[in-house]
DNA sequence: CCGATAGTATAGTAAATTTGTAGACTTGCT
DNA sequence: AGCAAGTCTACAAATTTACTATACTATCGG
């Protein structure tokens, strides 16, 4: 399951979509806007801005912007961002992977079930972009 | 991501599957064998067992035992007993649906991209057995 | 260059969840 | 009766989640 901050990323990203081409957008816009509790939301968007997912300008005139095209950035990317891995465990994640404790992968039929699924979970959330949410 | 508790179950299940056809198999067994805290795998025990995958007897030459046919246990079947839903979120679960609070699901593009990832996953899920990860 | 604006950074905290433990109880068998 | 096994409930430690506080830094207008 997505965690709340994910989701909160979520509905931020499809905001600053929505206003792109425009000035930057304050956090304290988006925090209402979308109901998001402002403190909280300073820290993910900070964490998509590492990211480099978003930029930002400080000072008057500043706030938040996106710095890829909506069509370019996918939802498992963000996903990822917040929330880490996506698949089902880390022995079978791409991104987060980890080596199992007490199974040989190259035996362990679990382990197969498993890439199988992130494959298909991934199938979707790999090529869903932004833009298709908002 | 699965907790522990489901790995634990799966490996569990697993034992019970290789072991079928033999007299009832000890807690203790499968928790030496698995290497899974005694204590921890009772309760996850007790709960497949409420779930009517297992079943059990008391006494000498008590313990548990399957009550189907492995190839009739679908991996998220034990999942969806152990950590609930598979979804990513509530609102596109089928078995744990909670209506979203900020977002009308009807007009609502994520839910219609996580409603596509939730079927892409359960189409692996559903389809892999018990019987496939032995 | 000063002050207001707005993001940056880090740490802290309360609640919830996960992971595991303890102990008393019930049931079935011999 | 008496042992062997699962059942039940409650608790506790560890971790994660969701959120808050506070201080700092950068930018802009005047």
């Amino acid at each position: 399951m997505l965690s709340k901050k994910a989701q909160y990323a979520l509905k931020a990203l499809g905001y600053l979509a929505e206003n792109r081409n425009k000035t930057p957008v304050l956090i304290t816009t988006i925090a209402k806007e979308k109901h998001i509790p402002l403190k909280f939301l300073e820290n993910i968007l900070l964490q998509l801005n590492k990211a480099e997912i978003l930029g930002s300008k400080k000072g008057k005139g500043g706030g938040y912007f996106l710095l890829q095209d909506p069509k370019t950035i996918s939802i498992a990317k963000i996903i990822r961002i917040i929330d880490g891995p996506i698949a089902l465990l880390p022995c079978v994640s791409l991104y987060f992977y980890e080596r199992c404790q007490d199974c040989n992968e190259k035996v362990c039929r679990l382990n197969k079930v498993l890439i199988e699924a992130r494959d298909a979970i991934l199938s979707v959330l790999e090529n869903k972009m932004l833009q298709d949410i908002v």
